[in-house]
DNA sequence: TATTAAATGGAATATTTATTCCACATTGGG
DNA sequence: CCCAATGTGGAATAAATATTCCATTTAATA
């Protein structure tokens, strides 16, 4: 392998990373990783900067150069110098690019979809209410075993934050409705539930909300709006906003809260 | 030499220049008249390089950049690269203030996960590989049933693709591994398979991609990065870096790329 | 578990690159 | 045509950056 021909163009480079990234060990598959998702910052930047994105040390990086074929990193710099293409990606105008394609084109609906989820983010830090967040990781930080619960739409950023406060060694419960079972008799005092749910509400969650409430259960809500019929049942309530393009939202706003949720959650838990 | 500050944007640099321009005298003339035209370069020369490609010793153009109001050469690189790729390096040392720091705030926390999804859909605006994706949605849109896979990470975005296909009425099977029962059997030949996983890669996954293959059924990839372990068994791969924050991500990214995939095959069928 | 091989991180070194400095050249005003 | 003032080039130095080396850790193998 020390022996080869550097690649001699960026596909070259690309297609060698590909198939040398399966034998790599743990640090170089690092470097292989922050590489390949950053390939054209290579050109502009130093050893040591490429370095810490993929955190860890110079030395590494340049044993992954010299395994993917360069004699160091210099050499695998030049390839990017000289491949370096004035027409900028700058954000603004490639999204202008995108947004022109032709009416159904996917490049065109990726642009609106990009541009509605950064919207929604950005609404979000406007508009997120700090104190209810902290009552919320609070109760939630208090509370045995979470109960998680989110259908349809809303489905998605509840699997997830199962997923997360698996991760996080936290006990939490997915309801999920498979096999049409009813789980609300898991529901036990000193338990909390984070309903997810966006209009048209789904009844499945506005009942075990309603489940919850009767077994002295506290609720999260993470709804869209502060009227949400789940806002009966809650003890705090979380609206988040997302900006829609057509009948589809990116989620992206509700998934950053809910994440911001379950990591706070697990700081105060220790 | 004038004691002005550096010129703060790309746009400011340029102005300077034409303003400068009359005074100088041949030399310098000489680096303002290649500098202005190869401005692009600058990011990723160095000094000896640009003085060559001008014609004048490396002096002669250090001066030139003092006199536009820089400290130096490197200074003057820098605006350049900066501009390149803005908001990487305030991102990371931020992110490392914070890992030091220890975790801070809810809010604190939001405010990360927001940035770390603006910066993914960012990222995602830049890099997508447009002829990947027209490829993607021709694959999929002259499929008969499509079906979905992805697991633990990947799982909330497979799920919210089966939700939408439904919605728009196209024929598709989320394979969630629901009573760990395998539904390879399901692919049938003329059928697509959406797989979706980012490192570690989940087994469950790669497996049903190879099946899937074995079957003569086109995969589509929705993977971090090209050298994937999903590559080798699929027909079009769109790779998508997600930008992530402590062990998460935001997902924004890749469920912006879902969507749109959906939605444009949902009109491509039409 | 003992032994060997592979991988790793950090410090030492080599190399490249930027920057300054000054002797010399050029220009323009008396 | 001489004298300043300014511009110029190249060599010397400083700073940044890449690269190597090796002691230590980690993983693999028997």
């Amino acid at each position: 392998m020390q022996t080869d021909l550097p690649p001699a163009t960026v596909e070259e480079f690309h297609a060698r990373l590909a198939a040398s990234f399966e034998s790599l060990p743990k640090r170089l598959r690092q470097c292989a990783d922050y590489i390949a998702a950053n390939s054209d910052r290579i050109a502009v930047s130093t050893v040591a900067d490429l370095a810490a994105g993929a955190d860890v040390p110079p030395s590494a990086l340049m044993r992954f150069c010299q395994i993917i074929g360069f004699s160091g990193f210099s050499e695998m710099q030049k390839l990017f110098r000289d491949a370096y293409s004035p027409s900028l990606p700058d954000y603004g105008t490639r999204l202008e690019n995108l947004k022109s394609g032709g009416v159904g084109s996917p490049a065109r609906l990726l642009g609106e979809f990009i541009e509605s989820g950064r919207l929604s983010l950005e609404s979000l830090a406007k508009s997120v209410d700090e104190g209810a967040l902290e009552q919320a990781v609070d109760l939630l930080a208090h509370a045995g075993t979470l109960h998680i619960v989110g259908y349809r739409r809303a489905f998605p950023v509840a699997s997830y934050l199962s997923y997360v406060f698996e991760k996080l060694n936290i006990p939490a419960m997915l309801h999920d409705g498979a096999g049409k079972l009813d789980h609300a008799h898991a529901l036990r005092s000193g338990d909390a539930l984070i309903a997810i749910t966006f209009a048209p509400y789904s009844t499945e969650t506005l009942d075990l909300a309603a489940a919850a409430r009767a077994r002295g259960v506290h609720i999260v809500a993470l709804t869209d709006h502060m009227a949400s019929p789940l806002a009966q049942y809650a003890s705090a309530i979380l609206p988040v906003a997302e900006v829609d393009f057509g009948a589809f939202r990116a989620l992206s706003a509700t998934i950053a809260l809910a994440l911001a949720l379950a990591v706070a959650v697990a700081a105060a838990r220790e």
